[in-house]
DNA sequence: AAGCAAAAATTGACAGTGTAAACATTTTGA
DNA sequence: TCAAAATGTTTACACTGTCAATTTTTGCTT
């Protein structure tokens, strides 16, 4: 029982304390200090652990995504395979709304080479919208220059729906999340051409 | 010649200094102290016209948002009537990726209860985006529930699109602005129904 | 098993930050 | 004119991130 000299998974409880106190006090509580003390471990402790500061923040960011990334898997497993690019979407606003402050955190900075932990989360995320994006096609679609840009008309819109929706920008209408289900009104003809998954 | 020891337009001189810190050296640099030093003022003397660096970053935000406002206007009448829809998300889109720190500041907190010029400040670049939302009808809209959500279509977008060509989301791609454009593709049939300002 | 190097955690110190109170100077207006 | 209000300065304090020096534990090598 008596606390040991080590902690053990030290890298670990910071992270963990640190979504903690991201989640009840905002980002402006979120101090290596502070993690340091709810960890039960002196305030340099950290050092051993994280590249100052900076380092931890990337590692919180970075178990983010990956929350981030699970949680549009989820959203896509819920719904149909034609439907799957909506409920994936779903999935991203719903996280960004149930962790306000992580999500802001999350894309409040420039974004590569702050570590190859962030970088590898920040992927997975991204290749979730990728999956989506792949055989879903709508009528405009050839006309848009670049094929690049099914993804990065799907990100804009998720991001911006779930970033102005965290800020209150939307003020008390915030119907975000019944809007997104919306998309299939707003871009007519958007779906799959052709079923997914062709082996199963 | 002799510095006096009023400095006659400090308030104003101290969001300039933020304004160029933002710009020089990024969001850490934003310092009350860095501030009242540019200005060549001690430290202590922003308490006079501010509540502190909650405050001033308050006056710096709704500066950020009157240039945002002015910068889309500016892309409206850059654009004939029945594009001025474009010309205003180019503009905004445009702002934000020349004032990267200051959009994102702009956008990186909650939104309402700050001060009331930054309300007003917002106010008038939400304005625009009704003004240019008015009118602006494409054949899916009444099948969208609510009236509001032709703004909030184009407002998500539009920050969906400045925020993560900001943090280099886009990659080495990053064709946001030539994405933009082509809203007109991407949703088709999107326009005005009927020709604005009919006295002119 | 012994011992020693590496890893992990602590302590103490330092500069920089926001905030506050007390004090100094200038401006204003009655 | 002169007192009060507005504006700046100085000093102090708690808190933060970072660093160097030290202590404790772990683990590997011999």
């Amino acid at each position: 029982m008596t606390r040991r000299y080590h902690h053990g998974d030290l890298r670990r409880a910071l992270v963990a304390s640190g979504l903690e106190i991201l989640r009840e006090s905002g980002v402006d509580a979120l101090t290596l200090r502070a993690c340091a003390a709810r960890a039960g471990v002196s305030h340099s402790a950290p050092r051993n652990h994280f590249d100052g500061l900076t380092g931890l923040v990337a590692a919180i960011r970075a178990e983010g995504f990956r929350r981030h990334s699970a949680a549009m898997r989820a959203g896509m497993a819920a719904e149909p395979q034609a439907r799957r690019h909506l409920g994936a979407l779903r999935g991203y606003v719903g996280f960004a709304r149930d962790n306000p402050d992580l999500y802001r955190l999350m894309f409040s900075r420039p974004m590569p080479g702050f570590s190859a932990e962030l970088d590898a989360a920040a992927d997975a995320s991204f290749a979730v919208l990728i999956e989506i994006s792949k055989g879903l096609d709508w009528p405009q679609a050839d006309k848009v220059p670049g094929n690049a840009n099914t993804w990065m008309m799907l990100w804009s819109f998720a991001h911006g729906i779930a970033d102005l929706s965290i800020n209150g920008q939307f003020g008390k209408i915030d119907a975000a999340i019944g809007f997104l289900p919306d998309l299939e009104t707003v871009f007519p003809g958007f779906g799959y051409t052709q079923a997914p998954n062709p082996k199963a």
